[in-house]
DNA sequence: CGCGTTCCCATTGACGCCCATGTGGTCCCA
DNA sequence: TGGGACCACATGGGCGTCAATGGGAACGCG
């Protein structure tokens, strides 16, 4: 694991780090996180182009349920549940593992985030996320200076 | 213990060290700081970027719950949350000591601070900090000024 | 028949656990 | 009050384990 920050003993996806995908396109889901998944009994990912940050953000398959239970308090013919489900299905994938924890970097997740050749993954309580990694330190920071201006206004 | 005014018996972190890191990378956390988290059965740290200083702070676990719980008043689907679990999930660690009560200092730790050789720790009563030494002497000496000036307005 | 995908095994390097050492500080006793 | 023994703690390094990575081989689909 290279630039890793990662530590055992979690209930939840938390911290950072950053893994090469190799020549087959290949990474290798932090070890951490395999350890929440299979706490969680997660055998099957479901991952979907985030709504906020330009990164890939994947959990179980009750992830997807959540978003389709919001859905189903919708208007079925409101532009809103349109959008929503553009957004949890069009925009959405299922994923699983090879027998090392890798899972493969494909197009669909390559051409959203600008990922090429390493993969940042980022705890996010109940899921984690697949960054560019030099996208997610920008975030970070900015996230960072955003909430010092909120907490001493100028 | 090098350059050390630690006191015995607290219930709080109080005063500060300075101990050097070996050629592992690991850092040997000051024995009345590991008294005070055996004191209050912490065996798991939770550290993370301080707002304030270029400093990491750390605690237990509950360090993070206390943010989780602010993170929870707030609308899930806001700027403001995703950023804000952006850095209290994505930018935290978690971190155990070794069974010498020593821990690893992470490039993490390293970018953020300006540590290389040493680090200096830094009582904060709930919880404790690690510093450049030459930052902390700079940030303790402008504080002590600052406070003469507002002591004695010129 | 060829290419991409999946499984399996080898390698390497990082990290955790263990034990050793030295040094500074403290306590006791003369 | 000074000296010496003891002890706690910081520090150093050996070693085993495991995760990340790389590459070969089999398999399946077009």
């Amino acid at each position: 694991m290279s630039g890793s920050f990662l530590f055992r003993v979690m209930t939840r996806f938390l911290s950072h780090a950053t893994n090469r995908i190799d020549a087959k396109g290949r990474v290798s889901v932090p070890a951490a996180f395999r350890a929440v998944l299979q706490e969680r009994n997660i055998q099957e990912l479901y991952g979907f182009q985030d709504f906020v940050f330009p990164a890939i953000s994947m959990g179980g398959p009750e992830l997807l349920s959540r978003y389709e239970k919001q859905l189903d308090m919708l208007d079925g013919f409101s532009a809103e549940a349109h959008e929503m489900s553009l957004l949890v299905h069009g925009g959405g994938i299922f994923m699983k593992l090879d027998p090392e924890g890798r899972l493969m970097v494909t197009d669909f997740i390559r051409a959203f985030t600008g990922i090429t050749t390493d993969v940042t993954f980022v705890g996010r309580a109940d899921y984690f996320q697949l960054w560019r990694p030099e996208a997610f330190q920008d975030a970070q920071a900015a996230a960072r200076s955003a909430r010092l201006r909120r907490d001493r206004p100028v």
